[in-house]
DNA sequence: CTTGGTGGCTAAACCGGTTTAGAGCTCAGT
DNA sequence: ACTGAGCTCTAAACCGGTTTAGCCACCAAG
């Protein structure tokens, strides 16, 4: 009684063929006859054959898996709801392809380089996502260099020569400021993400532009990391501008929902005395009082589709860039018209 | 010039020893000589070998990766923080000892336990964490089944065959309604997590503990799930009760933050009509207006001690269970002394 | 001088698949 | 009758490591 499972070699045993032969019918390639392939497969279904992937991988020198690198501090918890959402795309769209993902967190820059080294020498993956991008992101060379496939979530400055998947977080942004420029708002801030990570930048110029095409006067920009704490530290600079604005445009949620409780803490009545809104559209945004005015990415389908041309890179195609719907302004009670501005002093 | 990487078989040539005695001499083995065992390791070095995991996978049966499978509704994002702490914690451990994490998010119960299959019998993991255990949680059978070193994060229920590292969230819990009592709260509600998940039902008991200690009327529990948006609902059921609480004691904290914004949108200021506390200190809780009590969870290091629990299982240790420190109430704004119920109905 | 043990090493099997070279057979074409 | 193509199948190599069996030289003990 075997109690260890069945190799090809006992399918193989079983069905009175040889190993190879096994191998042919079980993937389903010509050269088997219709009767012997049945009796294979008959053979190992009795047995309850399981393909060994271990086995596998090696012979056929792939990993059937794919790599995530993400870096943050692991002591700060941004409640970001990107990588949640991110991942569970990328999980649909894996679990039928037969595929897994090979997942690493780490806390910084040159750990972030290594991990993603690690992950294709040890080769553990057939491709990586580059996510988060960065003004001359080191992780483009490292991918070329190590001969991976990659994705990029969004179109790196410096010509590369990996498929992007891009979502234009900039309408969103204009769109933001439309709204606000519609109830009257003149003196509009931007907080904004740090300027390397392209998407902090991106944002920040979408604002800018959108604020001259609006007609109105450049607007305040403070520029900081992506975290509650700096949102909140930003909104309090401010807030204590004798040209204080009468509204902010956040770059992210997180940011955006510290800087509401900012803005409440000094008294402020939000959306009467400041406008606000937020970016990325996390759950809870929806059921604060007021509510979050947002942007809405859909980061679920940004993973399906990432993930989808990823493994047709790996496949051997070479798979387009790809542009997903752009970023939708979903207005809530963050954002009101303007109203006079009253002489209260913010401490 | 050999493109391709040099495997142990060059190395052996060059050092002019046999496969054998590299394989050795590379895994610090004894019965090979000092001046040998510097001349393979000198020819390694100059071949700039690197081991290929996916040989050594096959040949010592084992996959160096540890699994984790997150069950949630893709499009629900919650917010919770619990995860990516974990996870970065989890990371932590493993990245020191050449192990990596293969993680697997599905959206029910039935997907669940398949990822969970999947993972073992595709061998791409030598354990896996089964965290927001059940009551008669299916996975724990599961796991003794397919025969994988597991680790379950608390006590199941059932006795299990695997070791258990807990976090004692009723101190916590208990903790928050002692606060409460001290301010002078009687009518202290408690919105729980689902009863069929063991932090939920257990959370509510350490709540109806704690009040029957202070000596207080057994409170409010209404049983929903960890979301925000139950929250919310829960709060207003509870807001419109004719004898609503003074004070809310909810499971988590994007429930509680709902709950924070459904209060407010009644017109109750927050704490003085009332106080709220929420559970796993989430980064954003603290920047709100007012700041969340809550308590706080070290989820970074419940997942690094998970982690070396897991592999000494792996090794073949027997690790007893472990608890972790409790977990400890943060007192901050959104909790004060109780005052006299105004008359204002809440619509 | 034999015997036995030990250190250092090689050759070969092994893990469980995939892939290639080629054997044996049938059948059509000339 | 011979050739060649095509089909089915086997044997063996291969992927890159680990592990086992056993050889040989050397040395100490009897």
């Amino acid at each position: 009684m075997p109690t260890a499972r069945p190799t090809i070699a006992d399918v193989a045993q079983r069905a009175g063929v040889s190993k190879g032969l096994v191998s042919f019918a079980l993937n389903d390639r010509p050269g088997v006859s219709p009767q012997t392939r049945e009796r294979i497969l008959e053979a190992a279904r009795e047995l309850g054959w399981q393909p060994n992937l271990r086995a596998r991988a090696l012979s056929v020198d792939r990993a059937f898996a794919l790599g995530l690198v993400i870096m943050r501090d692991p002591e700060i918890i941004t409640g970001d709801p990107f990588y949640p959402s991110f991942i569970a795309g990328v999980e649909r769209e894996l679990a039928s392809a037969g595929q897994a993902l090979v997942l690493s967190v780490v806390p910084d820059e040159a750990a972030e380089l290594a991990a993603y080294r690690k992950l294709v020498t040890d080769r553990r993956v057939d491709g990586v996502f580059v996510t988060d991008l960065r003004h001359d992101d080191a992780r483009i060379a490292l991918a070329a260099e190590l001969g991976v496939p990659a994705v990029t979530l969004g179109h790196p400055e410096a010509p590369s020569p990996f498929p992007a998947v891009s979502m234009d977080d900039r309408a969103g942004i204009a769109a933001a400021v439309d709204h606000l420029a519609g109830l009257g708002h003149r003196r509009i801030a931007h907080v904004a993400g740090p300027d390397r990570m392209l998407h902090g930048s991106r944002r920040r110029r979408a604002f800018e532009e959108a604020m001259a095409a609006a007609g109105l006067p450049a607007g305040m920009v403070v520029e900081t990391e992506f975290r509650a704490v700096d949102g909140a530290r930003a909104t309090r600079d401010l807030l204590a501008r004798p040209d204080r604005p009468t509204a902010i445009v956040y770059a992210n949620d997180p940011m955006a929902i510290a800087g509401l409780g900012i803005a409440q803490r000094a008294g402020l009545r939000v959306p009467h005395d400041l406008s606000i809104t937020g970016f990325d559209g996390s759950d809870v945004g929806e059921h604060l009082f007021p509510s979050l005015s947002t942007v809405a990415t859909d980061a679920v389908s940004w993973g399906a589709v990432a993930a989808r041309v990823l493994l047709r890179s790996i496949a051997g195609e070479e798979p387009g860039d790809t542009d997903l719907p752009p970023a939708r302004f979903v207005p809530r009670e963050s954002t009101a018209p303007v109203t006079e501005p009253t002489d209260r002093t913010v401490p």
